[in-house]
DNA sequence: CTGTTAGCGCGTTCAT
DNA sequence: ATGAACGCGCTAACAG
């Protein structure tokens, strides 16, 4: 036929410019497929390219025949299109990048468990909505790192996973820069929309819950230079009594088990014996529980420790971690859900995410 | 002049088209810019789109004073091209995909920090080659999932970290794809490229020092069924005498903080008692501690344990945990290394890194 | 219901 | 040294 002598002319001429045994799969005696695009597999199925874009992509009408015939000669052949012309082509990337801002409050290695935990839900859901998902540390430089991200145009919207100490920046780019979300603090001063933890809330159940267990000389440990941990610190402080507030030790640490434990060992070497303790993170309630114990402080018995994040690791700690529970994945979905919404142009603000306590034997 | 009314006539009916104050930021009085295109940047410098493509790109011959012209219009509007059509043309997609293929070894959420810290260092690599980095969890499903994904062609290659159970899928791909190096174990069995420690060595160099702390009654604690995890046990057998490889107890369990607690709790509960463990990595080691602890166990007193991975949260465990060093950074350097140049069409084999001994308190 | 045509934004011959 | 023209692989009018 006329259709397979021309396909035997391109196999010929593709042997050519190919080193043969790289095309073909011996496995399972399934050979590897050379249809680069829909226009091959036209040809293949003798109809226009079109037709093959309405069978494969399900738009438009189309007989129901050829659609299937169409798709069937495309798994035949392991054929897929390619995404990337597809995307140009309807003025997109396909892909959502996910910023991480390496600010001082992280570690540099991203060390943090509730990073990554976030990440799994994040990569989750942007799947769940056909997007892919970029990743992107950034070490902020000035102030025009996120513009000049954003006019490279590699991403259909942005999800900035902590506010780090870049609020202005975030609200810079928010001015007129629509598709990004923010995990963080939000707050009626910020241009940029915000999903997080009503942290407020969150320093005060830790409050209540020392208060509660009879503890009163009491310390803060954790970042006070970003937004998310400086509101854990307030509303910790605001939920005390007057004459409490006033003793409550401030503790300024970045939120890595090395800087934080540092911090604590030097607190306690210091002398200070506080008997209740809030710490912003779970990484740094467990650096905390560890120099603890290097200076024979009893947990919970000379000092009560309540962290926050809950990570997984925090039940397995030495003791148990109370902590103030942040729900991840709520938070990741709904971080989604505001991105894709404001993507199509609806209106879409800022959300908060009930904490909770969890008691366990730290406290 | 000629040039500036023709702008006139496009910012009139750009300012129809789109919402004023969208496309203008008003912070710091810096005008968003419309430059869609190269052929906008070379209409405002009365050039034809190759230039302006010359002269952003650097490629090819071009006056100097043109070339720096170019660039200044395009500085002083913060144009930048589009990646994704260069990217088209050039017959890439400039991302690298990092599979996670989530077996029945790691937790759902990613919660092993090791993962997190991998991530991090592979970002780097690929962020300093110019590699964007696609991130994507899969959940392995028959034996398609790895072609179908390669077969999408969404990435220049393909970094697989970890093998979970799904050496055979890794095989298939790589008989016939050659972009992809996976982190795991290697073996001469494998058709696919992989870097990873010597797990072998890891093992042996764990059953050594808990030799040398006079330990006898030994345990492993660990998947069996994931090559990475199986060779650590097979390294810390054959590293022992006869007489006591014999009687190690093997406890199998999926690597997350709960099942590995779970699966110590029921261990110590049935009444067994060793006098050293070695655990497949520092998550489940510090999931044994806790157990251990519930049940009145001392460490190292009574039992000395032996991590691997040497997560950051490995020093601030209770008490500080001995460990098998894995070199993350050097691992994930390598894994790029390796994949460019087998994107480049270079032979690249199989690559090892040498694991260390890390004592502290634990043992 | 299907084919033809004209781009999406860029690189790259081939002219000049 | 620069411009015109074509094509990367795909979608979406517009015809028929």
């Amino acid at each position: 036929m006329h259709e397979n002598q021309w396909l035997r002319l391109r196999q010929m001429r593709d042997s050519l410019l190919y080193l043969p045994g790289l095309f073909y799969s011996h496995a399972m005696g399934e050979p590897a497929d050379h249809l680069k695009s829909i226009a091959d597999l036209a040809r293949l199925a003798g109809v226009s390219v079109s037709t093959v874009s309405r069978a494969l992509t399900g738009k438009g009408a189309l007989n129901k025949g050829t659609r299937a015939r169409i798709q069937a000669l495309a798994d035949q052949h392991g054929f897929r299109m390619n995404v990337a012309a597809q995307n140009l082509r309807l003025g997109r990337t396909g892909a959502i990048a996910v910023l991480l801002p390496i600010g001082p409050e992280r570690s540099r290695q991203l060390s943090d468990p509730f990073f990554v935990t976030m990440l799994g839900y994040l990569a989750d859901a942007l799947t769940d909505r056909g997007y892919d998902l970029l990743l992107s540390r950034v070490v902020p430089q000035g102030e025009e790192w996120l513009d000049a991200f954003i006019r490279s145009r590699r991403a259909d919207g942005i999800i900035v996973v902590g506010q780090s100490t870049q609020s202005r920046a975030l609200d810079r780019a928010a001015a007129h820069y629509r598709p990004m979300v923010v995990w963080g603090a939000g707050s009626t001063d910020n241009v940029h929309v915000t999903v997080g933890t009503d942290n407020v809330t969150g320093g005060a159940l830790a409050a209540r819950h020392l208060m509660e267990r009879g503890r009163r000389r009491l310390a803060y440990f954790g970042a006070v230079s970003v937004p998310e941990f400086a509101a854990r610190h307030r509303g910790f402080l605001d939920a005390l009594p007057d004459d409490l507030r006033n003793g409550v030790d401030l503790v300024p640490t970045a939120m890595t088990p090395d800087q934080s434990f540092r911090a604590a060992a030097d607190y306690f070497a210091a002398g200070h014996r506080p008997d209740g303790v809030f710490a912003a993170s779970d990484v740094v309630a467990m650096s905390i529980m560890a120099a603890a114990a290097e200076h024979g402080l009893r947990v919970p018995q000379d000092m009560a420790v309540v962290g926050f994040d809950d990570i997984m690791l925090a039940r397995f700690a030495h003791p148990p971690l109370t902590t103030i529970r942040q729900d991840i994945e709520a938070g990741a979905r709904a971080l989604v859900d505001l991105l894709v919404r404001r993507i199509e142009g609806q209106e879409a603000l800022t959300v908060q995410i009930a904490p909770e306590l969890v008691v366990r034997e730290s406290s």
